[in-house]
RNA sequence: GGCGACAUAGCCAAGUGGCUAAGGCAUGGGCCUGCAAAGCCCUGAUCCCCGGUUCGAAUCCGGGUGUCGCCUCCA
């Protein structure tokens, strides 16, 4: 396995820590609202990832966390009179119904921030010991001076503090770049006991206290993969990187990689441009898996810009493997074909290139129409493609649907009568040959958005694209 | 201003020195079909521009141009 490192800014073989085993962490989001597609598509980048060191055979912890204290939490609390409980648990119930929407597996572990409380105190503490962190008015603050290799993994350079200057904050920082581990309170805001008085987290700290509590190892690395939107190099995993190596000694994560954005006609997703879409929204309109396969079909470190005409081309793809699965006609499968296999665990190995797994996929598909064409009966045949499909459903989390029903979606029990009556009396009309009436009653069909077609075993019948 | 990424057919998108530059969507032609649909076959690119390195470059180096991102909460 290749995994493109964002620390060196190039591709290198994956080892992990202990002999078949990954520890992954990703930044989850922060629980003040909806998931938007730009959270939709990191996580199943990662989802991609998890499951194909899986499919490689690793045993993986995947561990990613909510964000359910923060500045932006408390602005919602005042906005709508609520508990921050009532706002965290409500999002976080939220994006976990979205994920499973888009196919994207359950974290091992999903830890929150308010739920870690006592790991970051001692966290804390433990830099505060060490020097590494000092406090003033405002809260407590990480000493970015004491960390030599500050800056090191986003690469940036250390005399462009001016721009960082002007972030909130006290002007007791030190130096600008410092960073609040410990947020005093300010009256009627949600807060808890420490040592240096009763205040809350900031962010980059629970990240690194939840992995040092639930994933981190001894090696000179705590784990082996860090994840999360490409934004979050500068300044959230620099911070994080630099909290852990002075707390621990080790460093924090061997691996860093970064998803590339959603961007909505060429520019970056984002609530202050208004081209902001949230997942539940799209959801009304597409399949979910629709929208996973769209999201999984390009590279995860590419932009990703995101269009309805996109979309659409992307579904007929993904519908040629349901036709597939659909004329196979059977329920269970024998073995996965090894070629086919190997093929698609080579691409992947390639720091997950999707593009070329894909290919394979698509290759798969028609050689097996192509046989199918000419003997239309082998049995074997049928079970070894359906053993394919079913392999490409957990690694890809595509094609796992009914394929009758995934071409006819959204059609009610009434609907699909009055199909199936006119269907009846079209193979009536054609017996007789009939055509005016049976084109006639195609039209009608076509009119209700019905595409028909005709096989040796009857008429079938799919939804056709709006 | 500082740092970085990207630029391949109408569209999406692989390919990082060497056979005819993957794959999908769309287009046009054909087989099949009563006609269709589906499926199959065929159909398309001097790889943004200009220099350079090399026997040989989409692929490496230099210089342009263009697009985008980060530097502020952000997936």
């Amino acid at each position: 396995m290749l995994i493109y490192n964002t620390a060196k800014r190039e591709k290198e073989a994956f080892i992990p820590l202990e002999d078949r085993k990954v520890r992954i962490y990703v930044c989850g989001p922060t629980v003040y609202d909806d998931a938007h597609l730009g959270h939709a598509r990191s996580s199943v980048a990662f989802d991609l990832l998890r499951r194909t060191l899986t499919a490689l055979g690793y045993k993986v912890t995947f561990v990613r966390n909510f964000t359910d204290i923060d500045d932006k939490i408390i602005k919602k609390m005042e906005e709508t009179g609520k508990s921050l409980e009532e706002i965290t648990s409500h999002y976080i119930q939220s994006y976990t119904e979205d994920m499973h929407a888009i196919g994207v597996h359950d974290p091992d572990i999903a830890p929150k921030a308010t739920e870690s409380i006592d790991e970051i105190i001692t966290f804390i503490d433990h830099l505060m010991q060490k020097s590494c962190a000092y406090v003033i008015d405002d809260g407590v603050y990480f000493d970015t001076s004491r960390d030599p290799k500050y800056l090191c993994l986003s690469g940036r350079h250390v005399d462009e503090s001016q721009n960082i200057a002007r972030v909130e904050g006290s002007d007791q920082k030190r130096d600008p770049k410092d960073f609040a581990l410990w947020k005093f309170s300010k009256p009627g805001e949600p807060d808890y006991e420490s040592p240096w008085g009763r205040g809350r987290p900031g962010w980059h700290i629970e990240c690194s206290a939840m992995i040092k509590k639930h994933l981190a190892t001894d090696h000179e690395y705590q784990i082996d993969i860090h994840g999360g939107g490409a934004d979050l190099l500068f300044p959230h995993h620099e911070n994080e990187a630099a909290q852990s190596r002075c707390e621990s000694g080790h460093y924090l994560a061997r691996y860093w990689m970064h998803n590339g954005f959603v961007q909505i006609d060429g520019e970056k997703m984002s609530k202050s441009l208004g081209n902001s879409f949230f997942l539940k929204d799209a959801l009304k309109v597409y399949d979910g898996e629709v929208l996973r396969f769209y999201l999984l079909s390009t590279h995860y470190r590419a932009n990703f810009n995101f269009n309805e005409e996109d979309l659409l081309a992307s579904k007929k793809r993904l519908d040629r493997l349901y036709r597939l699965k659909k004329r196979l006609g059977i329920t269970s499968g024998s073995a996965v074909e090894k070629a086919f296999k190997a093929r698609v665990l080579e691409a992947l190995s390639d720091d997950l290139n999707i593009s070329a797994a894909l290919a394979a996929v698509d290759e798969m598909i028609q050689n097996a129409n192509e046989r199918l064409d000419v003997n239309p009966k082998d049995k074997g045949f049928k079970k070894e493609i359906f053993a394919n499909i079913a392999w490409l459903t957990d690694l890809l989390g595509i094609g796992g649907q009914d394929p009758w029903r995934w071409f006819q979606q959204g059609i009610d029990e009434t609907t699909r009568k009055q199909i199936e009556t006119l269907i009846h009396e079209r193979s009536e009309a054609k017996k007789v040959k009939d055509f005016a009436r049976s084109d006639a009653i195609r039209d009608e069909l076509h009119a209700m958005g019905v595409q028909i077609m005709d096989t040796p075993e009857g008429t079938l019948w799919e939804k056709s694209l709006s």
